[in-house]
DNA sequence: CTATGTGCAAACTATTTGCCGTCTG
DNA sequence: CAGACGGCAAATAGTTTGCACATAG
């Protein structure tokens, strides 16, 4: 990943909880299962507000968001390099410690594109799907 | 990517032009894309089963459905083995020739599941958008 | 001939937006 | 104190489903 700028977004107390709860958390929830855990904390957030900031979180650089099988994103608040696995069967995600390199060469591929980075995604069966 | 089973699916003429268009462009065209295509050909077919069918279609193997920064899918015709690059400026993907393969002791991570694949997606700047 | 597929319209889910009052820096 | 943000409700985008008829194998 790019060095992402951390924009100056403002910390607001609806902000600043549902950065916490994010990262307490390594099941990379849904956008709605966030808005129930955070309402815990503050009973009046309202979803749009759940929306808008983990967007606004998002482009600051402050958390991730999965596009996923499914057709609903979900957020990671882990910043540390770590690797992606979805299980076929039950479509759960789960991290693995450190990033995956690439060969150096990659960016030499036959292309023009100016190419900056690269995600990888694993998958595989996961222990309770076995 | 694992080896897929080409399940049996019946190919009516709607599956068969949704198919043939597909393979056609090279641009992942989103679902409403590929509708307002098809019907040039077939007038009266439903968006429903433009989208019933490209799920059966990459269920049994013969597209695949992308998922992209967007709330929306994307389907690719084209099933040699590509690289996908995004822009980050546009979202636009393009394809890049051939498999990045990953070393081959990925497998030895530190997970408890059962890796059975990976997929790489390059981001980048495109040449439009430079 | 029958299980599977189709068209249509209505339903549904995830996400976004307009408005207007509130709060942060 | 101005611009950014939040709550609410309504709107939108993308996708799915129920039903009755049509068709592939």
């Amino acid at each position: 990943m790019k060095k992402d700028k951390l924009g100056a977004i403002r910390l607001t107390k609806q902000r600043k909880v549902i950065l916490e709860e994010l990262k307490k958390l390594n099941t990379h929830p849904t956008a709605d299962e966030i808005y129930f855990i955070v309402k815990k904390r503050l009973p009046k957030i309202s979803i749009a507000t759940v929306y808008r900031n983990l967007k606004a979180l998002s482009a600051a650089g402050y958390i991730i968001t999965l596009k996923t099988a499914e057709n609903q994103k979900r957020f990671d608040g882990n910043m540390q390099e770590h690797t992606h696995i979805r299980c076929v069967k039950c479509n759960k995600i789960h991290d693995i410690e450190g990033k995956i390199k690439l060969p150096q060469n990659y960016k030499n591929l036959k292309t023009n594109f100016d190419i900056l980075g690269y995600n990888i995604y694993l998958y595989g069966i996961c222990p309770n799907c076995l």
